[in-house]
DNA sequence: TCCAGGGTTGAGCAGTCGCTCAACCCTGCG
DNA sequence: CGCAGGGTTGAGCGACTGCTCAACCCTGGA
């Protein structure tokens, strides 16, 4: 029966959302999750491991519906308005709490740190795979290393889902001073030749 | 004699950089600073209230010579550009960890909150200070929203703290991979009147 | 019927947490 | 000199931490 066991991965997601790292120690994961403290042991040998377990099994359920719609994308605009909306209509779905709160921790834990790296990847990867998709052909391509690009988006949301705690207010503020930005690059991607001109003379002086 | 208080404000700062947030008690910042665990309770009351003068303190000092620098910048490249040389060149001075690791403990305690949004606003509001006045006269100011714009960097930059732990190459990609963007946005300010109007009537159109 | 074994339980260990407190040192003022 | 008071100390309180363990329940096979 791995009814407990899962009990105990949905309790661990609940209390790290509600009570942050420091919040969450192994009583309190049980308790949320209905169950006897010493099964945290028993599943999983120790907190860690629970608490591993717990940021990959988050993160993969927040991605799926994400990375389905990135299929459906087909310029960057759409994908910042995807991550806009996914952050609007259902914080669910678009949130981040718990890799935002692993990743905190995993800054002075390095066994966290590898299965937290992990767990960043399954956000980082379709969005970098999406961008060379969306900018294969477009003179971006040349300019735009999609890698950095892709780590800054997902930098983007995740601090962002910090913010939410002490600012409400002011993450969908950022989300649509973006998506406006992004606008902006695809502008210069449909000028034809007389902009992208002056955009390669403009990078290759300024960049380093 | 202000000395052993300011040595426990430099020991929280200490330890929350070395051990996070997770890792931080009221005796393992009384050993980091060489002091008696019972004076963080005489001179601060709390622990909760040693972190909140802790971390204004620390980002009030990483603030300072960022926004110095802050007077120099004259468009928006050069803006990304010193947050990266800041990123780059010493982390002591660019990173954000102190913030970053409070903003996460924040998360689940409303009176950590408040003095994180005040240490938070040290960042944000001089970025979005530079930001009016480089978008003041360029078209773009009609439709970017500088707040936001603020709030995104900075989310950004907080983001990619909480990445270095543990991916330390993504950081600096990501931001290599911003500073590019952004020129591209400083083209289509440069490039006239014809990318202007293509400019405002695709945000007419695409904008919600 | 018995028994083996996975799953579960509450008690409890050693250690740490935030915090308090009486006792102390030291400096400066009357 | 005495003594008040800011600053400091180590001991210790109750609560909580990660984790262990013997005892238990329950189900399935012999």
């Amino acid at each position: 029966m791995g009814d407990t066991r899962q009990r105990l991965i949905d309790g661990a997601i609940e209390t790290i959302r509600r009570h942050g790292i420091t919040g969450t120690s192994a009583r309190a994961i049980a308790t949320t999750a209905g169950v006897n403290q010493a099964l945290v042991f028993y599943h999983f040998g120790s907190v860690h491991e629970l608490l591993e377990v717990a940021c990959l099994t988050a993160t993969e359920a927040r991605v799926a519906p994400f990375a389905e719609r990135l299929a459906e994308v087909s310029d960057l605009r759409q994908l910042l308005d995807l991550g806009r909306r996914l952050h609007a209509e259902e914080r669910s779905l678009g949130n981040v709490t718990v890799l935002a709160q692993m990743l905190a921790a995993a800054q002075s834990d390095a066994r966290l740190a590898k299965a937290t790296s992990a767990a960043l990847h399954l956000w980082i990867d379709p969005v970098e795979r999406t961008l060379d998709r969306l900018l294969t052909g477009s003179p971006l391509a040349a300019v735009v290393d999609t890698a950095g690009l892709a780590r800054a988006v997902c930098a983007g949301f995740i601090g962002l889902e910090l913010f939410e705690g002490v600012e409400p207010a002011g993450a969908q503020a950022a989300l649509d001073a973006l998506s406006r930005l992004v606008a902006l690059v695809e502008v210069v991607d449909d000028l034809g030749p007389v902009a992208r001109r002056a955009l390669r003379g403009k990078l290759r002086k300024a960049t380093p």
